[in-house]
DNA sequence: ATACATGCAAACTTTTTGCGTCCCC
DNA sequence: GGGGACGCAAAAAGTTTGCATGTAT
């Protein structure tokens, strides 16, 4: 992979976010450094970056795609109202551990969501994969 | 809520469907029912029918929407391959439930995706809810 | 009668892509 | 020097909306 100019901003303005940005959020970023830089170029970079597992492209709900430079395991807690994202420690327990994410976020849990995620029958089929 | 033959028909479909369709899908099969109905119509019906609580608009990744008529606490997984999506009963326990979905799916399961939902702090403070 | 719903088409938003030029290795 | 990357603009894909007309209550 080409070590660019704007591979490079992207990157950095994504790991020093921490706020989950969306593709234009991230470009209106970057765009303060690198004035000329086309949200084309944005958006190619992010699905290079995240194809080789550099950062993560997060999948959750919502109209657009959000990205995260922090590849690490953890789940997420987004609020209803105004869709922010924020980070989650990896483990949790399950009922109680509503009160232990409220405490240690400040957000009122309404709920998780959980989905889990894996190969279909049919696809298992196809490909002959265990 | 008026009771028009397309609210009808787009619901009926919905319910018996089970496969979580996208908008377009779903407009495809009530298309045969009824020819000259739009496209608009059924994404207009979806919202109201999701804000009513008849329905339920999927939370999931994916570039499209998609819409649940099985309204009942329920996860879901889905298939990193071909990217459908299947019931799963309520409950869940953790590792070893991993197992059990696989053997209730026939799914190879690859992971998990939990988010928490919620109200931010700062949404907390404006809307004063506790 | 009238307010709500529909069909159609245009507009919008988000993401992807084609193409000519540029620049990293 | 050559191939990947860039900027730009157009195209896709999915969803929403304005408007004139139709229809359920």
């Amino acid at each position: 992979m080409r070590r660019t100019k704007q591979r490079e901003v992207i990157l950095d303005e994504l790991v020093k976010l921490r706020t989950h940005p969306s593709a234009d959020e991230l470009y209106g970023r970057v765009k303060k450094r690198l004035p000329r830089i086309s949200l084309g170029t944005v958006y190619r970079n992010l699905e290079i970056l995240s194809r080789e597992g550099i950062i993560r492209r997060l999948e959750t709900a919502g109209s657009q795609r959000r990205f995260d430079g922090d590849t690490g395991d953890h789940q997420h807690i987004r609020c209803v109202s105004c869709g922010c994202i924020d980070d989650l420690a990896a483990g949790a327990d399950r009922a109680r551990c509503d009160a232990l994410v409220a405490k240690g976020t400040g957000y009122r849990v309404l709920g998780r969501r959980v989905e889990y995620l894996g190969i279909c029958p049919s696809c298992r089929k196809k490909s002959g994969g265990s």
